[in-house]
DNA sequence: TTTTGAATTAACCAAATGGTTAAAACAACC
DNA sequence: GGTTGTTTTAACCATTTGGTTAATTCAAAA
């Protein structure tokens, strides 16, 4: 099962770039295939259509979305030490792949039964350490808290929003790239202090 | 100057189903003309090209939403009472037509310059009538207040993001339909009591 | 060195797509 | 009724696009 990784691989990739950035049909396949430096017929050789080969990038980022949320919940330490740090690794790790959430977003509104079918088996480990946080929550402050649905959509929220939403935000906050830039790195500890001070919130 | 307003109108409405649906590049221009049920070459006589027509829609939305935003901020009363309108506003605007986010954002971040262009003229309105609210908050609670720009982002974010990732946050809440709608509904009150409860966040 | 199966290429194809055009239908005015 | 300008249609067109094929290169086994 000596494969050649290399050829396969830099289809991936270059299909990855241009996907991320023109969507399944804006991307072409001649485009791809330009920027992985080989042969048009190539694609349809490692992956038969513009379809399956979509798909399989898709997964792929869906999984990396997941992979690293739940990676970032599973930091040790306090629920105040693990807000702290996951909101910081996660806008952290949004800011390094920006094009990669609106791509799953958008994808996921035009073909939802595909995108649910595929992480209704990754979810239950995001939800899972993120509940041990919450009953860490629970045991310092009492059963009276956020209820736990919406915690989950704030941090969400206040930390993936902000970034895909850059270009209109940028001109509604009068800011150039390296003022937003500073912008989001001040998010990280103004979300933080924010999730942390509305944990008793009441409703 | 009695154009013939129907026939331009029936194109601009199916030409916004159709883009908001498929985008861009996903629209074909036979499929707009079917459903406006007209001959394909009106289109390029009313819109002269598939850009062009595009570039109608896309302003009109950006338009609808900027407009729409700014309206929901000028209501009147406390503070608390604004607060309260235009959570419950913005959501259920949003609720109304959730593809229109999504399209807007996604578009823009494949034209930036484009957007942010447009944008530049309708922005103002909007952060006058915020800044108003904002200074009710100083009044009441002092200089010591959360930041403008986290402020207004806190609140779009909290909003919109949890109706444009409906499709992934469902899986993740483990929620049928009738069940997301009911989270978005008491979302309402939610956000309301956060946003009030961290006017006096730190950094 | 020959053989064999996989990797790669160039040329090709049919369908789809955005766009054009010339003529017809329609409406308003004289 | 005829003239004129606008709206609508049907037929076309050039290009692009995803996909195929048959021939070739390559690498490793025999």
């Amino acid at each position: 099962m000596t494969k050649d990784q290399s050829t396969e691989e830099r289809i991936k990739e270059a299909a990855s770039t241009i996907f991320m950035k023109k969507g399944l049909t804006g991307a072409r396949m001649q485009e791809i295939a330009d920027a992985a430096s080989i042969n048009k017929a190539m694609l349809h050789y490692y992956f038969r259509s513009k379809q399956k080969l979509f798909e399989v990038i898709f997964a792929e980022k869906v999984d990396a979305l997941f992979t690293a949320f739940a990676r970032i919940f599973q930091s040790e330490g306090t629920f105040r030490e693990k807000i702290e740090q996951f909101v910081d690794l996660e806008i952290t790790f949004i800011s390094t792949f920006p094009s990669l959430p609106l791509f799953v977003l958008n994808e996921a509104a035009k073909n939802p039964s595909f995108v649910e079918d595929h992480m209704r088996s990754r979810k239950e480990i995001l939800r899972q350490s993120l509940k041990i946080t919450y009953e860490q929550m629970k045991n310092e402050f009492g059963p009276d808290i956020i209820p736990l649905d919406h915690f989950m959509i704030n941090i969400f929220s206040l930390c993936i929003y902000p970034i895909i939403a850059r270009p209109i935000a940028k001109v509604m906050l009068d800011k150039d790239d390296a003022g937003y830039d500073a912008f989001i790195e001040s998010r990280k500890k103004h979300v933080t202090e924010l999730l942390l001070q509305t944990i008793k919130v009441k409703s």
